[in-house]
DNA sequence: TGTCGCAATGTAAGCGCTTACATTTGCATT
DNA sequence: AATGCAAATGTAAGCGCTTACATTGCGACA
């Protein structure tokens, strides 16, 4: 049996007795048709089966339900759980999501968004600042609508055609270092993220450095390492049998964090009692672990949400809607304690 | 300044000084053109900045190059990380991922479906076998390729009309229940998923179910919750007041074991000592957490490989590829042990 | 040199919708 | 009953591509 030539509008207008234009409003704007004449066609579609070709429509009427959104990857919880709630907003809005994901790789990311372009979405949810300036007149030519999440205020120095959704990287970074020093330590170290083509890694190593600096300490020890729990743990044995081991380690995020924790355990340091170690993000793990860590929380569901409706709103009204700075909070656990002489 | 009408295939043609016809060719049969016309137009393309329209491009062509997933959430890490690679290896092959979410809602599946249809993919990924049969049909009159992942061979009343890339969650289940016993365990019960409309959650019961009976103990202790680690805390909290603690407690993921080891532990039991937990799908959570779970192994990357790859061939070549069973794997760690009197 | 056959290119008809504009309808007003 | 006007509906021109089919060009061969 192949397959059948499905039902379009034109077979529902003539089985309804109306015009086609009259089906498509019975579809997209209902209240402009009577109601006698809204049943019929109902009554059509239903006998009929028929549900619209949305490509066509999109190519009719440009604008295609259709959002993008260019992440660097779904396997940290971070973003998951953000783009979940990004995508549970857009479908009350019968909006879809198109995903990409770039591993952190910037050509990736650039051909990905050039593609979702072409797809015609209606708007694109993009991660960080940072991004070769072609991309942003490329997106102001084709006016395309969209938000930048989890950055703000860092590398601000142009201002960005886009709506901005996010936390201070850099300011989070020193209070938690702040709380690290306030507990008595000044020998400390930072297992960062790689800072290349990233921002967050970078306002996060700005922050650790600046508020060491503002202490006097110099030259801090600070290894970038990307977000595995392997690598993580293979950083730190190496930092911990090559350099003094310092009695803080300030980690990029929780996965850093944990990586280093399960290593100094099984190097034999106890936690905190010899060396000190915070995370960033406070994902799950990061209260079942053991000792637990003090963390940054950052609202991730809000950056989700906030960014859906930023775009929502930009893209229904052209409503400019103004940035938006999430706060972040520190969580304090038990993987930080005083250094214990 | 307001949006100029970007270029269109007959612009990049009339530059090139060819037709529309050669263009287009240009773009997707390339080795059937010239290679003298093939460079002329890639200049005109260069030139203009031309991008196609992928809507226009599907609208005619009938085939969209963009996939399909519906999954229940992309907060559980198993998801999210079997998705990653299915849409890395979609990529490869320039194809895009549309996905939905379900969160475990059967109507929100099939209203999820329909949009994804009328989107004109040219392929889906759905998770679990268990649906509204109707479903099966409506895909099948329209000749969509899907496949179904996660369950393997659970419910197979009637063979499915779409490619199965999963693993037996029965046999899984029960082979670590016999693992349990062989431990000496006789007093066990089961924190489960809710059974309703999930195949996976309903086969694992049943695997345990089966398994318990064929060692004559009766009617075990079942309790469904929902794969949340408070939710999953909080029912076993009841367990413990309301009846008799089992020895062992075996849970239907890890997300529910990490719930109940946290909640038993701060109960002040000992895990393994006062009772023995197992999970279900190896996470990451799984072997950090204190005691580190034995649980069954689920190849969730493979999952997502295989599913691509699969939906891809069926695609390109209409090669109807058979299905495919995954296997799983027992991992031991720390949170069983033999119980002690 | 003429002919045949195939490879390269061109022509033009849609693909299934939306929407500007034109027309008709129904109803209140006089 | 005639008039005017707004609301409801119809007409038809695209939206930007792909592709079946028609045409052209060109080298091989006799």
């Amino acid at each position: 049996m192949s397959k059948q030539p499905l039902p379009k509008l034109e077979d529902v207008a003539r089985l309804a007795g109306v015009s086609t234009a009259t089906v498509s409003r019975c579809l997209n704007q209902p209240n402009q048709v009577v109601k006698a004449t809204r049943k019929r066609v109902q009554k059509a579609v239903d006998e009929l089966g028929y549900m619209p070709n949305f490509n066509a429509r999109s190519l009719a009427a440009k604008r295609s339900k259709i959002i993008g959104a260019v992440i660097p990857t779904m396997e940290n919880a971070i973003f998951a759980r953000a783009l979940q709630v990004f995508q549970e907003r857009l479908t009350e809005e019968d909006f879809d999501l198109l995903v990409a994901s770039s591993s952190y790789k910037k050509e990736v990311e650039e051909k990905q968004i050039r593609s979702l372009v072409s797809r015609g979405v209606d708007g694109l949810l993009l991660i960080g600042i940072k991004r070769d300036p072609k991309i942003y007149e490329f997106l102001q030519e084709r006016e395309i609508p969209f938000v930048i999440a989890w950055s703000f205020d860092e590398h601000m120095k142009a201002p960005v055609p886009g709506q901005l959704v996010g936390f201070n990287n850099y300011k989070a970074m020193t209070s938690i270092v702040q709380l690290v020093l306030d507990k008595g330590h000044r020998n400390i170290a930072m297992l960062a993220g790689i800072a290349d083509n990233n921002d967050r890694a970078s306002a996060r190593i700005a922050g650790f450095k600046a508020k060491i600096a503002e202490y006097g300490l110099k030259d801090p020890v600070v290894i970038e390492c990307e977000y595995d729990i392997d690598k993580a743990r293979k950083a730190f044995a190496n930092l911990h049998q090559t350099l003094k081991t310092p009695t803080a380690l300030i980690c990029a995020n929780d996965v850093l964090a944990v990586g280093a924790v399960l290593e100094a355990q099984s190097q034999g340091l106890n936690v905190p009692d010899d060396i000190s170690i915070t995370g960033f993000d406070d994902i799950e793990i990061a209260s079942i672990i053991s000792p637990s860590l003090t963390t940054v929380h950052v609202p991730h569901r809000m950056l989700g949400l906030h960014s859906a409706n930023t775009l929502l709103a930009n893209i229904n009204a052209g409503r400019i809607v103004t940035d938006m700075e999430l706060e972040t909070s520190i969580i304090e656990r038990q993987s930080l304690s005083n250094p214990k002489v």
